[in-house]
DNA sequence: TGAGTTGTTAAATTGCTGTTACTTATAGCA
DNA sequence: TGCTATAAGTAACAGCAATTTAACAACTCA
C-alpha cells in the first residue's frame, strides 16, 4: 500500500511518516500543495492524508483540484480542532475521510484502514463503454445486453482497456497491467488476446469497440459517436 | 520530441525503447556512459533517461560531466530501488527528477511528460491551434470536431510543429526532434510527411494551419487570426 | 482423463516508412 | 520580362515491420 503525505511541518511529517512506515506502507511526503498535487498526478497511491494548513496551495484547493482532475484516490483530510466548518467544507470537496489534530496514531491508522478498504469500493463497480458493460465485482461483461463469457485474462485485459476508454493504450502499459514481470515483451501474446477479445466482444456487433492504431496501441470506444 | 535513453542491460533497453515510441517518441540508445556523453554532444535531446548502473561511466559520472559541459536537457535518472543515498546524490549532481527500478511505465510516462513541460503546468496535455486540438495523453487529433486519423510519425511532426505554434521551425530542428539518428538528411522526407499532414488537416478546410516559408521551414498557425 | 485456458510459433496480411523520379513554384538575376 | 537555379510539392512504389490469424503445445483444475 503505498500513501501520501502531504504535510508541511517537517517534525509533524517524520513522525507520521515513521509512524506508517512501521505498519509497512510505502510513504511519500510533500511538503506543499503544488507538490502534493505532482506527486499524486505522477504516482498511483492507494490514499492521500492531507493536511489542510499548507503553503502555496491549501488543503482544501488541494483535494478540489485532484477530484476535478478525476483522481478517484481516497483522501484523509487533517484539519484543526473544532474547525466544525473545515470538516464540512472538506467532505463537500472530495475528501473521504477527516480527522482532527491533535489526534491519536491509533486512530490514523483506523481511518486509513477503513478508508483504504473503501477505496476499493471508490473504483467504479461498474464500467459502461457504449453498450458494453463490465461488472468488475462479478467479473462480468454484457454486450447490447447479452452476457459474455470471457477467460480471466480476456477480463483482465478488457478492464483495463475499458479503464482508459478513449485513450490509446501502448503494449507496454499492458503489459505491466495485464501480464505480470514474466511477461516477454518481444511475445505476440498481446496481439493474440485482442484477437480473441474481438471476436466475443465486436464479431457480430453493430460498431465495433476495439480500435488498432498501428504503431502506437490500442483504444476501447465507440468511435461513431461524436459526443465525447 | 526526441530522447536519449542510456541503459546497457539491452533487453530492458528494448522494452524501455519500444514503450517510448509507441508514446510518439524518437529514441536514441546509448548502451554506455561514454556513448552516452557523446551522443548528446552530438545531438540536441529534449530529455535524456539514464540508468545509474553504467559500464564506463556510472550515470552520476554521465550527469555531472554533462551539467559541467553547460548541457541543459533534463535528466530523468533511474535509480536502485530503497537506495536514498542515491536519489539525493543524482539530484545533487543535476539530474531533474528520478525514478527508482522497478518502475511502472505509466510513471515513466508521466514523469517523462512533467520534464518535458519544463516548469510549465502540470497537466498540458491538450494543445489546441485554432480549430485543431491535440489530445496528447490519448494521441488523438480533431480538426474543427472531426476526429482525423494519423500514422505514428504524422502525428508526432504534428505534435512538434503544435509546441511551436506561431513559430517557423527549420527543417534541421524538425529532423533533430521528430526523427532519431537514422534520418538521412539529403532525403526529401520531411516534404513528403509535410504533404501527407496538409491532406489530413488542411484540405477541405476553410483555413489552412500549415504554411511554407521557403528558405526557413514551416509554420503551424491561423495567419486570418490577426490577435495572435 | 478431459475440458478449458494460457502461451507459442509460424504464416498471411496490412499498411507505414522512406525512396525515387518527376513536376511545380519561387526568387534572383540578366 | 523571361531565364535559370534552387526549393518545395506530388505520385508511385518497394521493403519491411506491425498486426492478424490459425493451429497447436503446455498447463491447470476438477
Amino acid at each position: 500500500m503505498r500513501l501520501l503525505l502531504v504535510e508541511d511541518e517537517p517534525r509533524m511529517a517524520r513522525f507520521i511518516a515513521k509512524g506508517l512506515r512501521e505498519q509497512a506502507y510505502a510513504v511519500d511526503v510533500a511538503a506543499d500543495g503544488a507538490d502534493a498535487l505532482y506527486q499524486a498526478a505522477v504516482n498511483d497511491y492507494d490514499a492521500i492524508i492531507l493536511d489542510v494548513m499548507l503553503p502555496v496551495h491549501d488543503g482544501f484547493t488541494v483535494c478540489r483540484t485532484l477530484r476535478a482532475e478525476g483522481c478517484r484516490t481516497p483522501v484523509l483530510l487533517l484539519t484543526a480542532r473544532d474547525a466544525v466548518a473545515d470538516r464540512i467544507h472538506g467532505l463537500d470537496l472530495g475528501a473521504d475521510d477527516y480527522l482532527t489534530k491533535p489526534f491519536e496514531f491509533g486512530e490514523l491508522l483506523a481511518r486509513l484502514r477503513a478508508l483504504l478498504r473503501r477505496g476499493g469500493e471508490l473504483r467504479a463497480a461498474k464500467i459502461a463503454v457504449a453498450d458494453l458493460l463490465l461488472d468488475t465485482h462479478a467479473q462480468r461483461v454484457w454486450r447490447g445486453g447479452a452476457e459474455l463469457s470471457l477467460t480471466t485474462k480476456e477480463y483482465a485485459l478488457l478492464e483495463f482497456l475499458a479503464r482508459h476508454e478513449g485513450r490509446v493504450v501502448g503494449r507496454a502499459e499492458i503489459a505491466e497491467h495485464v501480464w505480470d514481470e514474466t511477461f516477454d515483451p518481444f511475445s505476440n501474446l498481446i496481439e493474440v488476446y485482442i484477437n480473441r477479445l474481438r471476436r466475443k466482444i465486436d464479431e457480430g456487433a453493430a460498431v465495433p469497440l476495439l480500435h488498432t492504431r498501428r504503431g502506437a496501441g490500442y483504444l476501447l470506444q465507440d468511435l461513431t459517436n461524436k459526443d465525447v
